[in-house]
DNA sequence: CAGTGAGCGAGCTTCCGCTTGACTT
């Protein structure tokens, strides 16, 4: 008989809390929720005013059983959910499924895992709080309304196996917004004048001051009568400014700021940054990693502090305790910090060492002092024109969390380059050493990454730690959005350098464009979108998530009643969705881009069965329609005529080669060549399939006939040793199998490759 | 492994939030 049975969510929390508590205490976990609103239907009785039909899901039959015997043998059952209205909601179904009395039940709650937090929520246990549960059903049954609801939509209206929910739907709006910015944005050019100036004309010794003119020029001619003025003028120092500033340390990381962090500083993708710190949580390297919460612990803060004074002194030392200010935050746990902060490096992987050193960072950073900086700014006159050039420098007159952590930030532009600039006082008279007016475009506004996208979202308050990289995975899955580099495309930039009194005019190439890692709306993505907003505008609003969740406070205050809210939402709702179904049209993205010049056919673009599609003619007419897939890149939305037109090209013959035809097409992997009745891939951004040649295809045919030769290793008929991306391995009625290690493939023979095959069957079978 | 784009219709798809494995390569 266990004396004390305490229920967490995380199985990493319960090891920890158990040593904490002592032999009376027995610590498990419920592994999150341990069930949900039914798998198949509705799982909601409508009628019934709004009666969830709550199931263990099968996969957490296992848990709830052995959780009913552990309860079932213990004199008190505490459970220690964490504190939020989830939290509230788990509790409240571990004690109807292990039947605990509902006045009795011990609820303890603590937002830090400390002996004294632990102690504390032990001598102060409450009971469940039922309309904090009502919040989290509230919650639950609204999404799965709004979810279940909607998508049967899209799957009549739009494509099957769509989907559309509160959250998904808004993110996906954002990136289609967001692309549509881009794809009106004019960009516009304007010349940016910058000059080096020097004390002494021609000497450079006593350093150089880089200023910029305060003024940019419309167009080239512009410019060149600026650079005349600044040929035949006198410069002076016109003013000196020295501004004292400071800069203050982030916070420690939230879920949110540590995915973005990860990204910029690491270039790992936000599911990639969640797996990694899972593993550090699970080691008992870093604290819990979903969190809302900028808190850190008092333990933490006096061990930072520690950390910080005897590795820099004192004066670099700062306590601080931040406030979260994110919409909608629960707090239930810390920020995300290392367990032990005089841990500055940890073991596992090289991911993980890197992840944890920037957690190590930021935290540590966050308790440090401000940094003091210097700004100067020197303003250089002219006497021959009101335009100024002024130059910044700043000097860091102490580092002070500078020392550990810098954040970084989105713009990747390495502009504001931190320049020291030489001494100079009022009146001095200056000499240029050249000046150079630069041809600038305006840029459009920037796709989100992943990363940016989850801090939009946190900052609508729509989403939750647990969930932003799940729902980055949905919106891809649906195909609504891809995530993709784009190579840019390159364009002349004009500049005029005048140097020695001499104006010449030279160019420069840019890439405009480029993209890594961006998030690209894709055809049907824009679709849903637009019919999402077309018949459920409220669903998909901005502010959605942020009203629902004003009345979910107000069902948590006791102030309104949860069925009576669900009533209210799905009154209007349900009718609207009753209304889409018999009212609207299917939406296919249709465009109809104009006439065959020479048939006089009209030219279409839609999305097919398969996909994107073009078209020429219609159904209708005697003639038969010929269709043609869109490329990736192209959108249903910005594809031209001539576009259109061009993708008829393919498949295109290039002639015949020793008797046999030589096709060129694209197919499901991409452009490619068909010959003697066999493919061979286009190189991806090298080969264009419009303008490839016969000689071109030919190499390529050549390239992979020989890297096929490389292949077999050896060759027993039915048996083969091949050359993969992994090593050798064999292979035997189309079943792969891996060679024992330390085996040398080049000396097999058949009868030992036929061992090698029914060991590895056998394996195969028992497992 | 590299098409497909007619129409019928059975049976399927789908949400958000809490938590980790069990899997294959």
């Amino acid at each position: 008989m266990i004396e004390n049975l305490v229920i967490v969510e995380s199985p990493a929390k319960a090891k920890t809390i158990e040593k904490f508590l002592g032999k009376d205490f027995h610590v498990v976990s419920s592994f999150g929720h341990i069930r949900d609103l039914a798998k198949k239907n509705l799982g909601i009785d409508i009628e019934k005013d709004f009666a969830p039909v709550y199931e263990v899901p099968k996969e957490k039959a296992k848990i709830v059983s052995e959780l009913r015997k552990a309860a079932s043998e213990a004199k008190t059952v505490w459970i220690a959910s964490d504190e939020d209205r989830e939290g509230e909601a788990i509790a409240w179904h571990l004690a109807n499924v292990l039947k605990l009395d509902l006045a009795t039940t011990k609820r303890i709650v603590f937002h830090e895992i400390t002996k004294e937090a632990i102690s504390k929520a032990i001598e102060n246990p409450r009971t469940i709080d039922m309309n904090l549960v009502n919040s989290q059903q509230a919650r639950r049954i609204l999404d799965r309304l709004v979810g279940f609801e909607i998508s049967p939509v899209l799957w009549k209206k739009v494509q099957p196996s769509l989907s559309a929910g509160r959250v998904q739907s808004v993110a996906v709006r954002l990136i289609v917004e967001r692309e549509r910015d881009i794809i009106s944005f004019k960009s516009e050019s304007s010349f940016r004048v910058t000059g080096d100036f020097t004390k002494e004309a021609g000497n450079t010794d006593n350093g150089i001051i880089k200023a910029e003119a305060s003024k940019r020029f419309p167009n080239e001619d512009d410019a060149r009568e600026f650079l005349k003025l600044c040929c035949n003028t006198a410069y002076m120092v016109g003013g000196v400014t020295v501004k004292p500033g400071t800069r203050s340390p982030a916070p420690p990381f939230t879920t949110s700021t540590l995915q973005q962090e990860a990204f910029r500083k690491l270039g790992f993708s936000v599911s990639q940054t969640m797996a990694v710190a899972q593993k550090l949580y699970e080691a008992g390297k870093i604290t819990y990693m979903r969190t809302d919460s900028t808190n850190l612990s008092k333990l933490a803060l006096a061990k930072s502090r520690e950390v910080i004074i005897a590795e820099f002194g004192e004066k670099y030392s700062k306590t601080r305790q931040f406030k979260t200010k994110t919409k909608g935050a629960q707090e239930a746990h810390e920020a995300i910090r290392p367990a032990y902060p005089d841990n500055t490096t940890v073991g596992g992987n090289n991911n993980e060492k890197r992840l944890y050193e920037l957690i190590w960072k930021r935290t540590i950073a966050s308790q440090m002092a401000d940094a003091e900086i210097e700004k100067t700014t020197i303003t250089i006159d002219m006497n021959n024109s009101p335009v100024k050039f002024s130059a910044t420098g700043e000097v860091i007159k102490f580092d002070g969390f500078l020392k550990v952590y810098m954040e970084s930030t989105d713009q990747e532009n390495g502009d504001e380059e931190r320049n020291t600039i030489p001494v100079v006082k009022k009146g001095l008279p200056l000499y240029y050493n050249s000046i150079a007016a630069t041809q600038r475009f305006t840029i459009p506004p920037p796709r989100y990454t992943e990363a940016s996208l989850v801090k939009k979202l946190e900052e609508l308050g729509i989403g939750r730690p647990s969930t932003y990289a799940p729902t980055i995975s949905t919106i891809q899955n649906r195909g609504y959005v891809l995530r993709e580099d784009r190579p840019g495309e390159k364009r002349q930039i004009k500049i005029l350098n005048l140097e020695n009194g001499k104006i010449a005019a030279t160019a420069k190439q840019e890439v405009a464009g480029k993209e890594k890692s961006k998030l690209f709306p894709q055809d049907i993505g824009m679709i849903v979108n637009d019919f999402l907003i077309e018949n459920f505008s409220d669903i998909v609003d901005y502010n959605f998530t942020a009203e629902v969740e004003e009345q979910f406070d107000e069902i948590a205050m006791g102030d309104l009643k949860w069925t009576q809210m669900l009533r209210n939402f799905y009154g209007p709702f349900h009718k609207t969705i009753e209304n889409t179904l018999e009212k609207k049209d299917r939406k296919t993205g249709t465009r109809v881009l104009g006439n065959h010049p020479q048939t006089g056919e009209p030219v279409s673009v839609r999305m097919g069965r398969f996909g994107p599609v073009a078209q020429i003619g219609n159904s209708d007419n005697d003639n038969k329609p010929r269709f043609a897939s869109l490329t990736k890149n192209q959108l249903l939305e910005t594809i031209t005529l001539d576009e259109a037109l061009n993708l008829f090209r393919l498949p295109r013959s290039l002639g015949m080669h020793e008797g046999e035809d030589m096709v060129i097409g694209v197919g499901k992997f991409g452009p490619y060549i068909r010959y003697k009745g066999k493919f061979f891939s286009l190189k991806k951004g090298i080969d264009d399939p419009y303008s490839v040649t016969m000689e071109r295809a030919l190499e390529i045919i050549s390239e992979k006939n020989e890297s096929e030769k490389n292949k077999i290793i050896k060759d027993f008929g039915e048996i083969m040793v091949l050359n993969g991306k992994y090593g050798p391995y064999l292979t035997k009625d189309k079943q792969n199998h891996r060679l024992p290690k330390g085996i040398d493939a080049q000396k097999l023979t058949r009868e030992e490759c036929l061992k090698i095959i029914e060991k590895s069957d056998k394996t195969k079978k028992t497992s």
